[in-house]
DNA sequence: TGAACACTTGAGCATTCATTCATATGATAT
DNA sequence: ATATCATATGAATGAATGCTCAAGTGTTCA
């Protein structure tokens, strides 16, 4: 068995198939790190509600700070990661300076997050009633 | 006008109409958390790695820490999280215990975000290439 | 030229968070 | 019972990160 991976795993391997099946599939780390960093653009709120709002018009910084109730130098942080990103380009116009999201793509992982995440609400009643007697695990 | 909101804003607002067209088609603030909270899970390597793993195989937790040469440890405590998040479930079996998916989506949001993540790639050549003289504002 | 405004940016601060370490739980086998 | 193994978990630590504050850039307008 290759050792020059799973060296600080502290147990015994049992399904060596199945990890080997795995790991002859696992895309290069590169790739998993950049889906991580683009996800985590995402994962924080302000930046969604930038994203959402860019997604239904194209506003100026200002526009932004006034609407999500933030101060435009915060805006302004969030908004070069969000360049930085790929995710909005902007367009100078005067003292102004316009953003917009770059494509479609946004608003479509978007969109899958949605469903997945009000898909959870709508399950939330029945799980808590659920979730004392009846976990996977018993605690 | 209504006051209630923008007061941190430090700028005069420029754009009212718009502002107030997406102010009204804002979703609720707890929608968007939510949807932060889930893109949160999904920005970090390591759970990326676990979610790209368990979406090939079921496995447990000794298979992954092995796969992914990390400590037991740390994959439980992220295992923990992503069972919170509701996109892993898992089986006892014995001593072990065996996680899978919970659903399709996890697939489906991974599946969005690669694609954004690579077209970003195929692009960065020719980014690169124009980005000192050609940037949307001169830097 | 200089005042006003939109925006950017760097430093500092407080908070969040991933991993480690030590320990606990719970199952199996002897 | 006791030892062993798979897993879970709480506390601690160091790194990452979001916001604020203060200062800087660049544009318009007087």
């Amino acid at each position: 068995m290759n050792n020059s991976e799973g060296i600080k795993c502290d147990c015994q391997v049992i399904h060596e198939e199945v990890v080997f099946k795995v790991r002859k599939k696992m895309p290069k780390e590169e790739s998993l790190n950049q889906l991580a960093d683009l996800f985590k653009v995402f994962g924080d709120s302000t930046r969604i509600r930038i994203l959402w709002a860019l997604s239904e018009a194209e506003m100026c910084v200002c526009d932004l700070a006034f609407l999500l109730n933030m101060t435009q130098s915060a805006i302004s942080h969030q908004l070069r990661l969000l360049k930085q990103a790929r995710l909005v380009k902007n367009r100078k116009e005067g003292k102004m300076v316009f953003y917009t999201l770059k494509d479609a793509h946004v608003k479509r992982i978007f969109k899958q997050g949605m469903i997945h995440s009000e898909e959870k609400k709508e399950k939330e009643q029945d799980y808590e009633k659920r979730e004392k007697r009846n976990n996977s695990i018993k605690t």
